[in-house]
DNA sequence: GCACAGGTAGATT
DNA sequence: AATCTACCTGTG
């Protein structure tokens, strides 16, 4: 098996994905790199390589498709296995079937400034136990911090996909949470954890003794699935409702974090209100599609704040 | 040097 | 039922 990646235009068998808004670059690094998921990396050709499960694929905007995206993957022995891969591509970039009409930005103006700002935004359909591992790692850390968590690891405790070369790494998948029983403690807090080390361990000898726990969850309605997820140490409100959104598609889920009660403070007013009651304010104001509400409106503060520290 | 980072859980008021 | 704190570690 060769590691190389097949040159961009040598790749007829991987069609453009359309996509109903034409995408710019800032939207597709918000898309895929603004905190959904925690393993995409921006390369120098502004393409985002990364993974999920078994899958490790490189995307970017179409240069002969304005508007959509074209893929590659690593050189495959298999054939199937690149069919597999496209149509897993597929299937974790659609995302869950989300409604934007039903979003209240008819009456909300700060909420279709937001939409205004990132044209094309979605929610992702990743795996529920990576999503679970991830967003357990992300308490009281920045996106960078949980990233590097995350390649740490795969690359000591997950598979490898693609094997190193000469002129690019290898690509490992994350470790499963049956593999992650396996890992003690102290190996988890060398991979930088700090405290969500603790966190890990508990879960995955959670999960060891209670198979199909995780599967159950993930196909659970949403208050139960929930209610399920607060039982694992580390999983509070927030971190339940990010994997439900971003590892299940349940986009009722709102999470509420610091930019949320920032921007609920800021932007309708909600100043010193707690994070049960912004919670509450959300799924009621913004209704069934509270997620990809949710969403938009951490991309624009997070947007804001960058643009404040540029023209400091 | 020190506050802060996509929080949670247990103690304290 | 609200508020306060400890918990790890890297970054600005």
């Amino acid at each position: 098996m060769t590691a190389a990646w097949l040159p961009w235009q040598n790749v007829p068998l991987l069609p453009p994905l359309p996509l109903a808004h034409p995408l710019t670059p800032a939207v597709l690094a918000e898309w895929l790199d603004g905190g959904q998921a925690f393993r995409w990396h921006r390369r120098p050709d502004e393409s985002f390589e990364g993974g999920w499960a078994g899958h490790h694929v490189r995307v970017r905007l179409a240069n002969d498709a304005p508007g959509g995206l074209e893929f590659t993957l690593p050189a495959l022995v298999n054939e199937s296995a690149r069919e597999a891969s496209m149509a897993a591509l597929r299937l974790y970039l659609a995302g869950p079937e989300a409604d934007e009409d039903a979003l209240p930005w008819r009456s909300d103006t700060h909420l279709a400034a937001c939409m205004a700002a990132c044209p094309g935004l979605r929610i992702l359909r990743q795996p529920f136990g990576e999503t679970l591992l991830g967003f357990v790692c992300s308490a009281t850390k920045q996106i960078v911090q949980i990233k590097q968590m995350m390649a740490l690891l795969a690359s000591r405790h997950g598979a490898v996909l693609t094997p190193g070369t000469s002129v690019s790494p290898a690509w490992h998948a994350l470790p499963t949470w049956t593999e992650l029983a396996a890992v003690p403690e102290p190996e988890l807090r060398a991979c930088s954890l700090g405290f969500r080390a603790r966190h890990v361990a508990g879960i995955a000898a959670f999960l060891a003794q209670n198979p199909g726990w995780l599967e159950a969850t993930e196909h659970a309605a949403y208050p139960e699935a929930k209610a399920r997820l607060l039982v694992l140490p580390g999983v509070g409100e927030k971190i339940a409702d990010c994997v439900l959104l971003f590892g299940a598609g349940r986009l009722e889920a709102f999470p509420v974090d610091t930019w949320i009660i920032k921007a609920m403070a800021r932007r309708y007013g909600l100043d010193g209100w707690s994070p049960p009651q912004i919670a509450h304010f959300g799924r009621t104001h913004f209704g069934s599609q509270a997620g990809l509400a949710q969403q938009y409106l951490f991309a624009y503060e997070r947007a804001q704040r960058h643009a404040a520290i540029r023209s400091a």
